[in-house]
DNA sequence: TTGGGTGCAAACGGTTTGCAAGTAC
DNA sequence: GTACTTGCAAACCGTTTGCACCCAA
């Protein structure tokens, strides 16, 4: 908590942006969801309980502003709803994700393995990396069993 | 193209759904642009030069009722507007997409590799994998050099 | 004090939908 | 002939934007 607020209060300062309640917020709300994978609006929902004055445009400006600073990274799952989350410490153990075409359900899974794919393009296709996702759709455990 | 056009033939067939000029006129327009990663709208304008009576809407729904037949693939980037291609036949040698966040470009690249993680995921997780999609996000060899 | 930030509502743009007319089988 | 398809235009909905007011530094 206090190692991402540190990170947003340099960020900010280092392009002359301000830290202001907005942006506390959203950051906490995105902590408090970290497992969760809302979508925007979900978000907004969460925050809107407790701070009902802040606006999902000002929700939506922040988390773009997040991606920007390299905080957070966006994803789509074709699902209706841009996602957001926060970027970890150490970007080769980001992880991917599990999508259930059935129940919407987003799982996560470890990234082992594919550094190695990665620096094979970058020398064969001469494109530098700057990020990666790696998605499998299909059906989780419960669809499973539903069908 | 004849073992395309004979594939949505009995794909059409079995789900008692018609073969529609306009069916035939998308699926040559996919063809054409096999490499070109065309999305709908620019799909759309090209169609649109040699047959302006067809609609979007008509593209939609049959570009939509192709990935249902198991024809297609979509593909979003997250640079508006969703793509469609052609599914290869051996879902194995399925391509993977570097997409140039400077220029929008994309290159496919092979799936070598992919196939082992995708077992050992399917058991780890209980997940059925029914597609999945590799990417990655970065600046292609021309905007390296621009930079 | 002042320029960046915010809330609001309207605009945007890709996609979907309702419906009457058209057409494959 | 009948049900599936289509074209059109309007609706939809997630996201962006213009603007007057606000507030962090």
């Amino acid at each position: 908590m206090k190692e991402y607020y540190d990170l947003l209060k340099s960020k900010l300062r280092e392009n002359d942006l301000r830290l202001t309640n907005q942006r506390k917020i959203i950051l906490e709300a995105l902590l408090e969801n970290k497992s969760n994978h809302l979508n925007v609006e979900e978000l907004y929902q969460h925050i809107n309980k407790e701070y009902p004055e802040i606006g999902i445009a000002t929700v939506y400006r922040t988390l773009d502003m997040f991606v920007d600073l390299g905080i957070a990274h966006k994803m789509e799952f074709g699902d209706k709803g841009a996602r957001y989350e926060l970027r970890e410490g150490d970007n080769s153990h980001y992880h991917h994700h599990l999508f259930c075409i059935n129940c919407g359900k987003i799982t996560e899974f470890n990234n082992d393995g594919l550094d190695e794919l990665e620096k094979s393009i970058m020398e064969k296709h001469n494109f530098l990396i700057q990020d990666h996702s790696l998605r499998f759709y299909g059906l989780c455990q419960e669809c499973q069993k539903q069908k």
